[in-house]
RNA sequence: CGCGGGGUAGAGCAGCCCGGUAGCUCGUCAGGCUCAUAACCUGAAGGUCGGAGGUUCAAAUCCUCCCCCCGCAA
């Protein structure tokens, strides 16, 4: 079939490599080149990198709203559009234009989920289950009908990022067996009773508020492992708290129960064994390599504001 | 030229500002103690202080350039 492709991140890129090996991908878009990054330079999209490596045709449009981009699109005749992340909403003329439709993969088990970062907040809310589903592109956003789910359990040991590469290759996989049958799937409605949104990740929530309990800060500490990253300050410094246990001890929020071979915090409710953890222009190491050459003082409050 | 931190023994850190025999915690090895142990005691090995120049009687430390890692902001 002649695909046209639309995607930006890494969660679209297994994807895009697999609808290579078995379709026709005749065009991809993604975002525009943007400085991003440490010197702010120049760099172009996860996507774009592997449609250029694969000498397929990149189109980067700012919109579609304009009837020249339109156009240009409809001129390709595609059979089809698979849209992964892509992050331009796409006007009617465009949903409608190819052959078989636009077909978007979504990573959660719709219609719980819709939105932006749907992975981090099934773990963060404590879903016992996450997934992915291959849906018609519809108007509103995330809402269209869908043809196919696929499940994966959410486990005490399941990370943000973990979760990520997982329903990437999943959402891969199931775009494809959703595209060698798709005239014969009827798509199912979603239930709107049952939607929920995922908002987008906040920088302004990564700071660990010891006054919640641990379990929920456990929860956002793995939803948010690696990106965006659950942090405290100690004595103007930052640290990244990767991954940790929930301890079934008390004191005051915030406060520094041990730092001798362990670092535990207290919480609203229960405390907090740091296991992971990363210094600011340090690399991500075990607590106990870093406490066998810094030392936090015991009894020192943590402050979740500054 | 977006802002900033860092590269010192296998690991994690101090020392650098105010040049003068390279240090701490852990690990490793050997021995001791112990019913025993990730415990304790004694001892040992292990470093061209990221690289290259420069200043100096003397550079981990001061100056210049380069390489690599990371945080912030977007």
């Amino acid at each position: 079939m002649k695909v046209v492709f639309m995607g930006t991140p890494d969660f679209a890129v297994p994807v895009l490599e697999k609808l290579i090996n078995v379709h026709d991908v005749i065009c991809v878009y993604t975002r525009a080149p943007k400085e991003a990054g440490r010197g702010n330079k120049i760099t172009k999209t996860p996507v774009h990198l592997v449609a250029e490596k694969n000498g397929i045709e990149v189109r980067v449009p700012k919109t579609f709203r304009n009837e020249e981009e339109q156009e240009k699109f409809k001129a390709l005749q595609a059979d089809v559009a698979v849209v992964a992340a892509y992050g331009l909403i796409l006007p009617k003329t465009v949903i409608e234009s190819p052959k078989l439709g636009c077909l978007n993969v979504h990573a959660s088990l719709l219609p719980r989920w819709r939105g932006a970062a749907p992975i981090q907040r099934s773990i963060e809310f404590g879903d016992k289950e996450s997934g992915v589903t291959i849906m018609q592109i519809a108007e509103e956003l995330d809402a269209g009908a869908m043809y196919a789910k696929a499940a994966v359990p959410i486990t005490a040991e399941t990370t943000g990022g973990v979760l990520h590469d997982r329903l990437a290759i999943l959402g891969a996989d199931l775009m494809l067996e959703v595209l060698s049958d798709l005239p014969n799937i009827t798509p199912e409605a979603q239930d709107e009773k049952t939607v929920t949104y995922a908002a987008k990740l906040e920088k302004s929530e990564c700071r660990l508020d010891f006054a919640r309990s641990a379990q929920v800060l456990e929860r956002k500490i793995r939803a948010f492992n690696p990106f965006p990253a659950m942090f405290f300050e100690y004595q103007g410094e930052r640290f990244k708290v990767l991954s940790a246990d929930i301890v079934d001890t008390r004191g005051r929020a915030g406060e520094i129960l041990e730092a001798d071979g362990k670092l535990l915090i207290a919480c609203g409710e229960k405390a907090l064994s740091v296991r992971q953890i990363q210094r600011q222009g340090k690399k991500a190491m075990p607590i106990e390599e870093l406490l066998r050459g810094f030392a936090f003082v015991k009894g020192m409050i943590l402050h979740d504001r500054q």
